[in-house]
RNA sequence: CGGGGCGUAGCUCAGCUUGGUAGAGCGCCUGGUUUGGGACCAGGAAGUCGCAGGUUCGAAUCCUGUCGCCCCGACCA
């Protein structure tokens, strides 16, 4: 058991505080609300942008960039978005400092208008692709940006809430609305298949109700997590903008019909939030537990020795295991890298995920904790006895499963199967843990009844409707998390209202 | 932004009620014994007590202000 880690069932919200801090994903800063990422989370990250990036890029997407600032005035062209933004706004005001009279530095230079630092982009990107779309020839516009956003948060909480934060924004224009539509939904089905091929992680995919829809848009699909703690989240976003924002900034182009008229655009956006669902969906009480494909260190060897000639027969035996891992080549080229006692090897150049060996020389029950509670998917352990035998002694981060394995049979292939076979475990555990805990419920009090004794996702059938929602907020804290796109297609009775409706509705709690 | 709690060594905190030389555990450094799931012994370094005022012979301690953090609520990727 770990001892720098509270167990789920005692405290949740700490625990996942101190998930972070031990596998030193991430650190508070000076700055409220907003954290520092440290090396081993933007290597998660990095993981993340590189894998959506492919499929973005599959998909006919390119990338640029937009500025931070935005001027005030473009928030406010948007009835509905400057509502929705307004109260979570960083300001700029001024330019520059100048001493005061008792020599404090104090801010002068008075902007003529105040410049907002982004929330999302829709306002700036919206206001240059007016310029840049004249004909239906220039249609579609397909754009991402990765970049840092901020949002004036009441509360934080590290990865899922902070002020500022890194995500992508995806940006498009299209001639007709069709064509947006599907776009929206073509990215809902990248970050769906990103969740669960990536992240190990089941998502359901649906439709926000009005009370819940991105400010501005005309419609809001999502993909929702379930957490182990039964709450959900909602772990991605893509938005059908409709003529809204084309019409607020004035997209327009001649059409085929030599008529003029607006865009039709869409966004969608995925942030560093996913690493908190990542956390929360799969790590246990011994730590982080990292999905094998965006894990970057995949496999952690840890010699075990006492003495010096011990250790020499241990490395000696380890030069070759990692050699069958890594290759040779690679072998010599991480020599010619500085390196401390901890030397590391890339297993996969392409996704930068790599191999390391723990040679320092602390108790390897250390060792063992270190890479345990970093998440790292496989652990493989040398010692003199495995070296007389020929053997090493792989553990799965997972289920700390073990077996002995003949020198002769580790390699990359080898590894690389046990990955995919994780990534596969992973999947299945965290499907079968959403859906044990998602339950239907036939009236209110029985939804209020799950909600209060299990949590998780409970299926209904409910008509949207603004008001009821905002009750059910009131009496349970819960939200319609989305009208999933998979219906039964049969007819029930409205939670809420007593009615017949066909309409069913996912209900959780969530982050 | 409302309610509550808290700012003392890198971390977790004690000391504050009743003002009088700055403390503990963990971590870190050195040496030794150790090393197959969180070792032990000895020694050592380390803090303008969040900041600014005030009261006082004297403030970590009392008073005022201020900044920040955490928790609960309202708001949210």
């Amino acid at each position: 058991m770990a001892k720098n880690i509270k167990a789920r069932k005692d405290d949740y919200a700490q625990w996942y505080l101190d998930v972070i801090k031990a596998a030193q994903l991430a650190d508070y800063s000076p700055v409220r609300g907003c954290m520092v990422i440290r090396p081993e989370g933007f290597s998660i990250w990095e993981a993340i942008q590189r894998d959506l990036d492919r499929r973005f890029k599959d998909t006919g997407h390119v990338n640029a960039y937009f500025p931070l600032l935005i001027p005030q005035s473009f928030l406010t062209k948007e009835a509905e978005h400057v509502e929705g933004f307004a109260l979570e706004c960083a300001i700029v005001t001024h330019s520059k400092f100048e001493k005061d009279a008792d020599g404090k530095l104090v801010p002068a230079g008075k902007l003529e208008e105040p410049l907002v630092i982004r929330p999302t982009s829709e306002t700036m990107i919206g206001h240059m692709y007016a310029q840049w779309v004249q004909s239906y020839r220039d249609l579609p516009i397909l754009i991402n940006q990765w970049c840092n956003v901020m949002r004036w948060e009441m509360r934080t909480r590290l990865f899922l809430r902070t002020a500022e934060f890194l995500w992508q924004e995806g940006h498009t224009a299209h001639e007709t609305a069709a064509e947006a539509e599907v776009e929206t939904l073509r990215m809902l089905d990248v970050y769906a298949d990103f969740a669960s091929e990536a992240l190990a992680l089941p998502v359901v995919k649906g439709r926000k109700t009005d009370s819940e829809k991105f400010p501005g848009a005309v419609t809001t699909y999502c993909i929702e997590a379930l957490m182990q703690d039964g709450k959900a989240l909602q772990a991605g976003t893509s938005h059908d903008l409709g003529q809204n924002f084309a019409k607020a900034f004035d997209i327009k182009f001649t059409g085929r019909d030599n008529a003029i008229q607006h865009a039709w655009t869409t966004s969608w956006g995925v942030s560093t939030r996913l690493i908190g669902a990542m956390i929360m969906a799969h790590s246990d009480d011994d730590g982080l537990v990292i999905p094998p494909r965006v894990a970057p260190i995949v496999a952690a060897i840890i010699p075990v020795f006492k003495g010096d000639a011990e250790r020499e027969t241990v490395m000696a035996f380890i030069k070759q295991l990692v050699a069958n891992l890594v290759g040779e080549a690679e072998v010599a080229s991480a020599a010619k890298r500085s390196s401390g006692e901890i030397q590391s090897y890339f297993f996969d150049k392409a996704t930068d995920q790599k191999v390391i060996v723990d040679g320092r020389d602390v108790r390897s029950g250390d060792k063992q904790f270190h890479w345990e509670q970093r998440g790292v998917p496989f652990r493989f352990e040398v010692g003199p006895r495995d070296v007389a035998a020929g053997v090493t002694v792989m553990k799965r981060r997972l289920d700390r499963s073990k077996e002995s394995l003949a020198l002769a049979d580790v390699t990359a292939d080898m590894l690389r199967a046990k990955l995919e076979d994780l990534h596969n475990v992973m999947l299945a555990k965290a499907t079968a843990f959403r859906d044990e805990n998602t339950r239907e419920a036939k009236t209110y009090d029985e939804l209020k009844s799950i909600l209060e004794t299990n949590g998780g996702f409970v299926r209904c059938y409910w008509e949207p409707n603004t008001a009821a929602e905002a009750k059910l907020k009131a009496d349970l804290k819960a939200t319609v998390r989305c009208i999933p796109f998979e219906q039964a297609g049969t007819e029930g009775t409205c939670l809420h209202c007593g009615k017949p409706t066909k309409t069913q509705v996912l209900i959780a709690q969530a982050y």
